[in-house]
DNA sequence: TTGTATGCGTTATCAC
DNA sequence: GTGATAACGCATACAA
């Protein structure tokens, strides 16, 4: 196909060794041959091929990507910095989108080795895989997961402390004067959602407010849903003064239930709800939501992995926890 | 690393002449020996190196992705298009977000042959890059483009015709009893706002209705500058009655605008945009757009990409025209 | 039915 | 300063 080594030496009249030192800047060749053979790369156009120099180095410079859904906005943010930081550092990213689902989640492992990725980012599992993990653990393979789970893992993690930001959120419902405050979940199977509920219940707790259970409704981190179970809880005959929606997707569709039943945010209900999206500013009124810093989190998750790869003992194990903070527009309301 | 080929051949106490044969289902293996190298792939997690077997085969099952930004909505759905049909043909994908810079471009080329991708999709490329692609050509690499370029080229292409597209836009917009009409642009730099304009000109000629240069403002695909040019467009003594909008990101700048300025959509005002890019339904009132279907492009691209690998020859260079569709939601009042 | 030998493009080791 | 040569993991032409 391209042009090789081997070319370029017949062409200079050297040994392919010679020119494999002057394409990596080793020492060892005059002036004279390193600069005849500099042009020769110029004119024939020489591209090393990355996959004979991985098979010797036992080094792609290929990084897996593993995460549920590239449509969810949330995940460009996220990809855009790790593919960002990671081109900086020299390496390239093999994306693979599992939709949460079990089987693929394997079959990305599966296949990201065997293309020999040196090292995977794993975004919102489903499942722990731990059987896996451990066995790539034993044989030192790098790996960084970004999740909402305090606990230890045996690999770094970058930690979205979901707990305490629910708790954020409906604290400052509270502290805006609302004492009725619900909550569309997220889809209650992710971790995500869990932690959300429980940061919610923990803050509801914590301020002395009954939780009601009606005002409790589920949703799946899908617009559609936001929108069904805005109305659900505008159709109550008590309902609450302000909601916490898991994420602005669903306020997307929560806004549009609002509207449509004819009422207006924030002036009969206040909205908070999770992740500031880019276009959430331009909901009218702009909403207030709790802004997480998701293409720093790409970056970081860059940097962690390639200094696992670098550092091949691997000795420090350092979780990285971020957290969320509150973006004020204009979707909720001072009571009283 | 992991376990190879020698290491099953040593187990199985075969050749690893034998052990490639049955991993590929070749013929001429017993039955029992088969059946034996298969129980020791289980057993000692086998996972074949792409990599070498890349190096080998001349083919590593790698597609280069080249998009401008993931962050962009419209490329997320379109990404995940190309993903999922390459990989049921059996390729993963390399990302590359060049944010249509040149420098990145080209680099962008280099390392992903260099990475040895199989073939290249293409996608809003700035400049024509005509050298690099003539080389290819000469090579026979495959390459498929989408642009908004109705011209033959060198490599097949998926084409959006955006001139259509916009005169369809427009057109609805006379239809609807609308007489002033503006329009504001994308960045005028990319091929496809300068379609959207011709389309929208074309559209006014047509029909005879004179074009008002003070109702054609300059955006550039951001809702920041949908936000300032509707705004300018709003200030004027005589406004356009409708606006056509280059995409729905600039809509959703447009729409805060309108109500910060205190006119209703579509009573005061009515919008038209392009893409209907999944939240866009979800405005108030619903946006009227042009829907182009992104997804369905990836499928294409993929299996355009595919087909030129597989058949070396290259016979054909069928290029494929998408047609955008009008989606009437609630932003277009009809006049009169 | 099975095995030997060669090569893919590159780097690394060792010799000259 | 320079060059043979082996090796990475795998596929394959050719032998046996």
């Amino acid at each position: 196909m391209g042009v090789t080594i081997k070319d370029l030496a017949r062409e200079a009249e050297v040994s392919i060794t010679t020119v494999s030192r002057v394409l990596n800047n080793k020492p060892g060749v005059s002036a004279a041959t390193r600069e005849k053979i500099r042009r020769l790369v110029k004119i024939m156009g020489y591209n090393p091929n990355s996959i004979a120099r991985g098979l010797v180095l036992n080094q792609t410079f290929l990084i897996g990507l593993i995460i549920p859904d590239i449509r969810n906005p949330f995940f460009p943010e996220m990809a855009r910095g790790v593919e960002d930081r990671a081109r900086e550092l020299g390496y390239s990213l093999i994306y693979y989108n599992t939709d949460k689902n079990r089987e693929e989640e394997r079959k990305a492992f599966d296949l990201l080795l065997s293309k020999q990725v040196d090292g995977v980012i794993l975004s919102f599992f489903s499942w722990s895989i731990k059987k896996t993990l451990l066995k790539l653990n034993k044989i030192q393979y790098p790996v960084v997961r970004v999740d909402s789970n305090l606990k230890k893992s045996i690999y770094p993690s970058v930690i979205i402390d979901s707990i305490s930001s629910a708790y954020q959120a409906t604290e400052y419902l509270i502290k805006m004067g609302h004492q009725k405050i619900g909550h569309i979940t997220g889809r209650i199977t992710s971790r995500t959602a869990r932690h959300y509920l429980i940061g919610y219940k923990n803050c509801l707790r914590d301020y002395q407010l009954a939780f009601h259970k009606q005002w409790l409704v589920r949703g799946d981190f899908e617009h559609q849903s936001g929108y069904q179970q805005m109305k659900e809880l505008l159709r109550q005959q008590d309902k609450p003064t302000a909601v916490f929606i898991a994420n602005d997707i669903m306020a997307f569709g929560a806004y549009k239930a609002i509207a449509e039943m004819g009422y207006t945010i924030p002036d009969d209900i206040s909205i908070i709800a999770h992740d500031d999206i880019e276009l959430s500013s331009y909901l009218i009124p702009g909403l207030t939501t709790m802004y997480t810093p998701k293409y720093r989190l790409g970056i970081i998750l860059a940097d962690l992995l390639i200094k696992q790869i670098k550092n091949k003992n691997r000795a420090e194990i350092d979780d990285v926890v971020l957290k969320s903070t509150l973006v004020e527009r204009g979707s909720v309301k001072r009571l009283r």
